[in-house]
DNA sequence: CTATGTATACCGACTAGTGAGTGTAATCAA
DNA sequence: TTGATTACACTCACTAGTCGGTATACATAG
């Protein structure tokens, strides 16, 4: 019954998630998170020293969320590695065809710092798409495959290239192309084994 | 020996092209592009009618040049397809390595504004990346590959995805593995012909 | 059981500067 | 004369970040 309010710093996370993510982070103002928030900017600076602060947690905020569901698409799926990997571009193309849906946060922040590299939201994408790469590589090596490390890493590139290209033409087809690549690929590695 | 000066309006796409490309369309103001192309804010407001007209100029600009160089990388290689495909990434892994290289001007664009799904400046990329799909997938057809459309599909997704990666992490190592993923793909295709 | 101190969380109003874009009059070259 | 350009002042909205102050809670000292 207690409904479990957020705190104030959540909510701020919160609102600078939903704009940021919806708008971009340059697009976005501080004063326009504040609003969202319900949270005058004042306060917003009592919990955050900059907006550089506010964007990090914005981002650390989405790792694990991210890395959960793809791990349940992964797990969730029926078949074999293979079979599992394109399961993972499948529900993506579903999600990727709602409107709201921008890309992944993580890229797009990192193209938006191009010109700020030890940013510390940049770090914070490089150490989850390492995670990511991680994960993919524990699970092929979980199928005898000698290759799972250099498979994990082509199979993220495909994932990040459906990011890249559906964000810019909105045509969740080729979602489902990089999926049959990452199919071809991890077949193929698993008929080398 | 008529050394060619470039045009008033050359000069501000040029100065834009560099700042855009360097910083990020957002964080560059049109005061900044104008003190660059050493012209006033007043006469780049006589090229041009807004700083959105400008942007897609910018791109406007990239298009020709960005597909004449991947052409020639991939003319210029050794061996079939796959091997040819593969140089391409080869390629873009030693430009990737240049501290100024920022990734894909289109794919950054289409992640910065990616709250303006109508803007000129993507509708330029979705096109450029057509063009690009075409190009590869007509080199595929000639090859005799009954699946030329989706395999270009696909090794415009690894090019794309390696643009996404390499430009968070800076690490060319990617670029390379997607080369290689490119290169089993139209191997593939190759063998089963 | 008051009084004083201290830490957390919060706010309204503000500063100093930048953003895109405009108005206008004057200059320069063909 | 016409198209291109400059100089420069200007608008108006917005930007990141700050100043000074307040309300509450919970101490501990007298």
């Amino acid at each position: 019954m207690t409904s479990a309010e957020p705190s104030t710093r959540d909510r701020i996370v919160n609102a600078a998630s939903d704009l940021f993510y919806g708008e971009g982070i340059r697009a976005v103002s501080v004063d326009a998170v504040a609003e969202k928030a319900g949270v005058t900017k004042r306060t917003l600076y009592y919990h955050f020293a900059s907006k550089d602060d506010l964007i990090a947690a914005y981002l650390r905020q989405r790792e694990q969320p991210n890395l959960a569901r793809f791990r349940r698409w992964y797990a969730e799926a029926e078949g074999g590695a293979a079979e599992k990997t394109r399961a993972v571009f499948r529900n993506l193309a579903r999600a990727a065809s709602r409107p709201s849906w921008k890309g992944c946060a993580f890229l797009r922040t990192s193209a938006e710092l191009a010109n700020m590299p030890g940013h510390p939201a940049i770090r914070i994408g490089v150490a989850h798409k390492k995670d990511f790469e991680s994960w993919f590589a524990a699970m092929f090596a979980a199928e005898g495959l000698d290759d799972a490390a250099q498979l994990a890493r082509q199979v993220v590139i495909l994932l990040d290239g459906a990011f890249a290209v559906v964000l810019l033409n909105r045509d969740p087809a080729y979602m489902d192309a990089a999926g049959d690549a990452a199919f071809s690929l991890v077949s193929g590695a698993l008929a080398r084994r």
